[in-house]
RNA sequence: GCGCCCUUCGUCUAGCGGUCCAGGACGUCGCCCUUUCACGGCGAAAACACGGGUUCGAUUCCCGUAGGGCGCGCCA
């Protein structure tokens, strides 16, 4: 066994974890558990004007959320900024890299004019083979690589098959800045050799960089890790995901009342797929994941299948988690409905005693809550006009006429609601959804409001047919 | 502009030369279940971008065209 699997996931901190690199970080920790390996964490943090500690912990907590976890310690960047300087010497040393001297402003005047000519915009290699001795005073090279101008570089990649570039297309890149810092394509190459990583599973706004990379394993002679490229996520246009879609972070998806298995779950069917195969507890995605079965267009973000796959979530979960969830969530979503974060015990037993009829029929964690708007609504509720205009005339006098003898009717079982909802419609000579539509409306003050049974379940624990009845005051 | 990648129902996809007048899922529509809303069941409409090849035979292989995407920084 001395390939074991390493893949890794490196998103750089400069903002929260959005769900292309969620996915992305999904993808690698399959692979790795898929056969038995690591999945290590890198944060790229060499960017120092836009790196934040936020961003770091906003991406550490989005994994956790999801159930992603990675093997050993968090590897920054930036720390192995001095072994990276290193390995831009020893290129030097090799006669792999040389020193540039062209100005910023030097390169910017070169991309301009190769625009307006209509020549591709790359570096044109003017310091490649100059003297060093005739370098301006004052000017701090960078190191560039010698990348073979002839020939062709050749990416075996696992998603996209072989992808081939002429060396001639690809230009000298910048190893190390002026002001002695690595540079990306550097530090990924060096950071992945060091870290033994054996398998890069990234976003393919990568496939680029792979030949880049490419070159600078070769001048290290260093052997290239195996490479897969994955399609990006699109937006519901077809243009790259954006704000305006979804490409919002991990902990909006929470917010938004998404589970976190529901989210993995669409997620691995973006682009990868197993048969007919839609549902996939986690052991099963492990199981079945595997690179060639990933697709190379790139996907549209769909909520309504992901509502769709929350829902199935929602209803499979146990109650228990169901309100665990939930609390998970009221930091963001409690205070516009009046209800505390950690969620009061008594709260949480009435949560728990509505939810097998709450959960099956909400598609997210929020249509939950709403629905449940009558566990927490003021008492006594007022049926008023438009709740009792749901009643016909006639009902709704049969109604009122009822009430007082319910006093005598004997306490109903929470157990066993239906049984004391029909026993009161009964009383009163009304069918069934006379009773329970306008008696919801009331309940609940919403014109779609949750089933009465779910009401009845939670208000036959609180308290007896009678106390319910003057619970509501019929107008 | 140059390079690379992509193209099956509205969307996610199955299909790896004949089993496809193309299968599944979401969504949509209809019916059933239910005196609510859901859930569930049944059913319907809905796709191989276009043009050339290769082949006895192309959704499947090759080449173009069109369209889309990504990259082309001393960002990552």
């Amino acid at each position: 066994m001395s390939s074991a699997v390493v893949t890794r996931f490196a998103p750089s901190p400069t903002g929260y974890l959005h769900i292309g690199g969620a996915r992305t970080a999904l993808f690698n920790w399959l692979y790795a558990r898929r056969f038995g390996g690591r999945m290590l964490l890198r944060i790229e943090d060499t960017d120092r004007e836009r790196s934040t500690q936020g961003a770091i912990d906003a991406i550490v907590d989005g994994l956790h959320w999801l159930g992603l976890d990675w093997d050993g310690d968090v590897v920054y960047q930036f720390a192995r900024a001095e072994r990276h300087r290193a390995a831009a010497e020893s290129l030097l040393a090799s006669g792999n890299a040389y020193r540039c001297y062209a100005t910023p402003e030097e390169l910017t005047a070169m991309r301009e004019a190769a625009r307006a000519e209509g020549r591709p915009m790359r570096y044109d290699g003017r310091w490649r083979d100059r003297d060093p001795s005739e370098a301006p005073a004052g000017v701090k090279p960078v190191i560039r690589l010698r990348a073979p101008s002839e020939g062709e570089t050749v990416v075996e990649d696992g998603v996209q098959g072989r992808v081939v570039w002429q060396n001639r297309d690809l230009d000298d890149l910048v190893l190390l800045r002026s002001d002695g810092n690595p540079t990306y394509m550097l530090a990924v190459v060096v950071d992945d050799h060091d870290m033994g990583v054996t398998h890069v599973i990234r976003g393919d706004d990568h496939l680029t960089n792979a030949a880049r990379q490419s070159q600078i394993y070769q001048a290290l002679d260093w052997p290239v890790p195996n490479m897969s490229h994955i399609p990006l996520i699109h937006g519901s246009d077809g243009a790259k995901l954006s704000k305006r879609h979804g490409a919002l972070g991990v902990d909006a998806y929470r917010d938004l009342g998404y589970l976190p298995s529901a989210l993995r779950n669409y997620l691995v069917r973006l682009g990868w797929s197993h048969g007919d195969q839609e549902i996939f507890s986690t052991d099963e995605m492990i199981a079945a994941f595997d690179l060639p079965a990933i697709g190379r267009s790139p996907a549209r973000f769909d909520f309504a299948k992901l509502e769709n796959l929350n829902g199935i979530y929602i209803r499979g979960a146990e109650d228990s988690q169901i309100v665990d969830a939930i609390d998970g969530i009221l930091p963001a979503l409690g205070p516009a409905r009046g209800i505390p974060a950690p969620m009061p015990a008594d709260l949480r037993e009435k949560f728990t005693a509505a939810m097998p009829g709450l959960k099956e029929r909400a598609k997210t964690l929020v249509d939950l809550l709403d629905s449940a708007y009558y566990l927490t609504a003021a008492r006594p509720l007022t049926l008023d006009e438009k709740a009792a205009a749901l009643l016909n005339p006639d009902a709704r006098a049969r109604l009122a006429a009822i009430l007082p003898p319910l006093e005598a009717l004997p306490e109903w079982d929470a157990t066993s609601t239906e049984g004391a909802v029909r026993l009161f419609a009964e009383s009163a000579s009304l069918k069934l959804g006379q009773v329970a539509q306008p008696l919801r409306a009331a309940l609940t003050g919403r014109a779609t409001s949750p089933p009465l049974f779910d009401v009845m379940a939670v208000l036959g624990r609180e308290a007896s047919l009678g106390r319910l009845r003057d619970q509501i005051e019929v107008a």
